[in-house]
DNA sequence: CATGCAAAAGTCATCATACAACTTAATGAT
DNA sequence: ATCATTAAGTTGTATGATGACTTTTGCATG
């Protein structure tokens, strides 16, 4: 109902600096512009996209506030350095929400991560069956074909509850209204998300920071749940790109008919 | 000449729409703009800030980059429903009371570790100067007896700003506002938080953070901000536990007087 | 030739103006 | 009263000019 699940309909208004910035992005994923390399004068760029320097400096603001380059007033602007470590090379063309979907599952990660780390050590009798609970009503839906989103909610927010710190249940009730899709399903690439293969491997990842939990070992707790965040990270790089095929598909079809 | 005392800090230009962006952001923070407000025209805003329109489309265009607001062409520019502003009621109703602020430190723990590490492997050549700054404006305070509460926010901040991810400084200034006072002057207790033992100790923990960052070492810079943290949380204990014998000491000086 | 300083060119930052595209509210006709 | 049209207001884009800053060039001096 809300803009936001207008699968069907894109961007309404696809302004020309986000053009530029897809193009500018995908050509530094793509390495032409090594870090450190000098990009091209804010003139030439207005050349080459054939559009005002307004533009292209609006989109040369959105590449430095995403850490991608780096200006310079009177020598120019560059490419950082650390590029292949920011966040705005995992998908080249996305829009503005996607990525303010992936720096707020950033900072749930930290949350999770340093929630896991706390569960084990503080965690008691009644806490760890709560986690134990939600782990096997996971396995329970996932052999019954039903939808796991909610056990697998349960499970990170009993993980949260295991702190005895109410701050990071509120935090991650905060933070996951609008980031948990990436576990969830989501109104895009439903057959992925609810296949077995990538339930199982949920699973598989749950498993092991429960386990670090009930063993009370706090670095393996947090190194479990980094790798289950990171591993969910690159799935949902993997849903937008799975995203864009389907909306060039879809216009293409549009097209030919 | 003068600037000589100052070689150390390196001289940067806060360009214009960074402040606006600050002013803003500010009054978006405190609540005084409630989501879907419209905020006033771009004209009325360079009457406001006394600059010109370029800058303040720059900086509306960083806030909305940030998923701070929303820009309709034709209608105007509105206040989004971002994760600051429900963290913003949140934030109120953690008061002055010290066992909440523990938990909001341990939260902020949280984010400050990985914001630590993601520093240590995103900050680019001017972040990187930032946090160096504040740390030899730390030290600079320190030897001339001043306050060295601001410096140290600085520190902070600017390693949150090196992760390229805003929401990582907003939680910072969310949380921070009730959490940092556990390493600044307090009412009680000041002789031991403005000692220059417990500054030298908070600066030595700096350097470490400082380090790791420099070398782009993720998890030694995690472990470090993570002692660090876990440090300030024992000495805001011991800070707790002064406050008590003192005022056990004056009851008892009641009493016998 | 080497060195240091000054001038110049190149580039980003900011300002000012104008027009186009879009939204909303007001207006007027049916 | 309803609907289409118009008008006003706002953001998006284009263009030109100027200031601030960096880098390079060139010159003068030792």
């Amino acid at each position: 109902m809300a803009d936001s699940t207008t699968d069907l309909r894109v961007e309404r208004k696809p302004k020309l600096s986000e053009t530029v910035v897809a193009a500018i992005r995908k050509q530094l994923l793509a390495g032409e512009m090594p870090p450190g390399h000098k990009l091209p004068t804010e003139g030439q760029l207005t050349e080459t996209f054939g559009v005002s320097r307004t533009v292209i400096r609006e989109a040369l603001a959105k590449l430095a506030a995403d850490g991608l380059v780096e200006a310079r007033q009177g020598a120019g602007v560059f490419v950082t350095e650390h590029i292949s470590t920011t966040l705005g090379v995992l998908a080249a063309d996305m829009g503005a929400k996607d990525s303010i979907a992936l720096n707020v599952l950033e900072v749930r990660l930290a949350i999770e991560i340093e929630s896991a780390g706390l569960a084990a050590i503080r965690r008691n009798a009644a806490q760890e069956a709560a986690i134990q609970e939600a782990f096997f009503e996971f396995e329970r839906l996932l052999l019954d074909s039903q939808p796991t989103g909610p056990a697998d909610l349960a499970f990170h927010r009993a993980i949260a509850s295991a702190t005895n710190n109410p701050f990071y249940v509120e935090m991650l009730d905060v933070l996951g209204r609008r980031a948990i899709p990436c576990d969830v399903t989501s109104p895009w690439s439903t057959e992925l998300v609810q296949s077995d293969d990538y339930q199982r491997g949920l699973q598989r990842e749950h498993l092991v920071i429960l386990n670090a939990i009930s063993a009370g070992d706090a670095n393996a707790a947090r190194e479990a749940m980094r790798a289950h965040l990171a591993a969910s990270q690159q799935r949902y790089r993997e849903r937008l790109q799975a995203r864009q095929a389907y909306y060039a598909k879809s216009v293409a079809a549009a097209s030919t008919g």
